[in-house]
DNA sequence: CGTATTTGACCTGCGC
DNA sequence: GCGCAGGTCAAATACG
């Protein structure tokens, strides 16, 4: 890893975190400052692949309210919107990488203006579980970030870890506020007072080990064919919640397209 | 009945 | 100024 952070998570979903700087300008994804892009990888043991890009979901609810076939890809991009809080201007985009079919790039806009759902009780619960997980293994190779400004928040996955298997170390994305925007912004080394202040375990995301591995069947990426974000959100949530992460997470260095 | 998802149309911004 | 592409909104449909 070397520029960037990779990190591997349980099995086969890298995520990969990047600034965003790349894009070239891109019309209105320019106009916000606030952007996250986080590539996860999925290579699902077998073919299933992320049936739906829309896993990786963070703590909090999205609602979908978009979807438009991207120019350069064969795969449509899909447009969320938090749907926790009404007036929580926090967006998403989730796409797939046209190099890279298992690559989900998932587009962070704007951030949430309101508290996360239930991470912290999730989150801790979970931590308290698993806490052998060293969240700190965020060390990767920092040096990159430092010149694409920031690493470490990430997603991590899952509005509800809560569940029951849903171990994981808690990411930034948790915070109230949207990590990529926050480190984006701030950029650095400093890790947002924010995320420690929520979470104190956010910074661990590299190592979101979802060792709840329970499933074998990750329905949701039966269909990541062209239409990444199936259709059925809500069994979607619920299969993100239980098996999203099942495989691995490893952050890339680069994918963006 | 309520909520979420899907799809199409419209608007805005950028590039040529 | 025109055309292209991306992004968002709104209406309709499906599912819980």
């Amino acid at each position: 890893m070397d520029g960037s952070h990779s990190q591997e998570l349980d099995s086969n979903i890298t995520i990969q975190l990047q600034p965003e700087t790349d894009q070239p300008s891109k019309r209105r994804l320019v106009k916000e400052n606030q952007k996250g892009v986080v590539t996860v990888k999925i290579e699902a043991n077998d073919h299933r692949k992320q049936r739906s890009e829309g896993p990786p979901s963070d703590c909090w609810s999205w609602r979908k309210y978009g979807q438009k076939p991207i120019k350069g890809s064969p795969f449509p991009r899909s447009y969320y919107r938090c749907s926790t809080s009404k007036g929580c201007p926090a967006k998403k985009q989730v796409e797939r990488c046209k190099t890279e079919a298992s690559m989900l790039i998932i587009t962070y806009t704007s951030n949430h203006n309101h508290p996360g759902p239930d991470l912290h009780t999730t989150t801790t619960t979970n931590l308290n579980k698993q806490s052998k997980q060293p969240k700190t293994q965020l060390t990767q190779d920092h040096e990159a970030q430092d010149d694409q400004e920031e690493q470490q928040p990430f997603m991590h996955s899952d509005e509800d870890a809560n569940e029951d298997h849903f171990h994981y170390s808690q990411s930034p994305v948790s915070q109230p506020q949207n990590p990529f925007a926050e480190t984006i912004e701030d950029t650095n080394d400093s890790p947002p007072s924010v995320l420690l202040d929520e979470e104190p375990l956010s910074y661990p995301l590299p190592l979101m080990t979802f060792s709840t591995i329970k499933s074998e069947e990750n329905d949701f990426y039966d269909e990541l064919e062209e239409l990444p974000i199936s259709s059925s959100s809500s069994s979607l949530t619920s299969f993100l919640r239980s098996n999203f992460f099942d495989e691995r997470i490893l952050v890339h260095p680069s994918c963006s397209n």
